[in-house]
DNA sequence: ATTTCTTTGAGACTCATTCTCAATAAGGGC
DNA sequence: GCCCTTATTGAGAATGAGTCTCAAAGAAAT
């Protein structure tokens, strides 16, 4: 069983939930593409696939990877939420052309730490956070 | 006339918007308070004054004001989105409590840094950043 | 195989926000 | 002030992402 699978299948262990084909068929779609899609993006690639899933199990099935953190949800501040897959993905926040849409991937170890302490400051225990930078692409400028 | 009432005339001067009796009451009751509240309990608010302004008229207002930097936009996760003014307040960002909502306001000079840093680097001309530390407050732990 | 409990799908529903459009009000010129 | 043009407003309809419902189908347990 590869990786993936078996990965899926502890969270699901872990939160009572079953394994079923409609799971794997969202997981797998969800990880086999790097990109930002939404909900209804998975859904739609899914079925093109040939795989019968329903619109209300995209969404279940994906608030389940969220909350066990092999998808992460963005907010891209208009229109529906974002989503991509955490495998192997080493953390990364995003900074958003609201012009285009184009969106590009950032990481500063210092503020990742920065953000602990603030967190530990105000006696938070941080459980995630949204870092997103908007402004002008190059293109766009 | 006022500071504020200068402010908000200048801005919609700017935008090529008239000057209205309900774009003031709903910059004015903006101002009026410091606390995070939505598009409705603003619209309630205004409406408690005894001065009648129409819902849409509310969000028309404010998509004019977060535009201008006049007011913040806060996404916390769930839920509508909520607004601050930002007269006088120093710029800050959000810790968020997901069990009981609860928000703390934080600032660290670094980051900001750091985030022009990334934007320059990336080639992009940043107008606004969105940061959001969400996690357990001292008392839900 | 039978029972029990979970999951699924289709579509109804929610609710924040946006849109429509006829009535009203600003602002500029005279 | 008065007129004219153009913007704004309000009431409610429309939108749209996301959630909920519930009967049917499927998994696990006995
Ligand atoms: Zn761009
Ligand atoms: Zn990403
Ligand atoms: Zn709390
Ligand atoms: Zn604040």
């Amino acid at each position: 069983m590869s990786k993936n699978k078996e990965k899926l299948k502890k969270v699901l262990h872990k939160e009572g939930l079953r394994f079923t084909s409609q799971r794997e068929a969202v997981w797998n779609e969800i990880i086999s593409s790097d990109e930002h899609r939404n909900a209804d993006e998975i859904y739609m690639a899914i079925r093109l696939n040939g795989v019968l899933v329903s619109r209300a199990t995209v969404y279940r099935t994906i608030d389940v990877l969220v909350k066990n953190n092999m998808v992460r949800k963005l907010d891209v501040g208009v229109g529906p939420s974002k989503f991509e897959h955490k495998m192997n993905a080493p953390h990364h926040d995003h900074i958003i052309c609201i012009q285009c849409g184009r969106i590009e991937e950032f990481m500063v170890n210092q503020i990742e730490d920065l953000q602990d302490s603030v967190a530990k400051e105000y006696g938070f225990k941080l459980v995630r956070h949204i870092h997103q930078l908007f402004g002008i692409c190059k293109d766009c400028q």
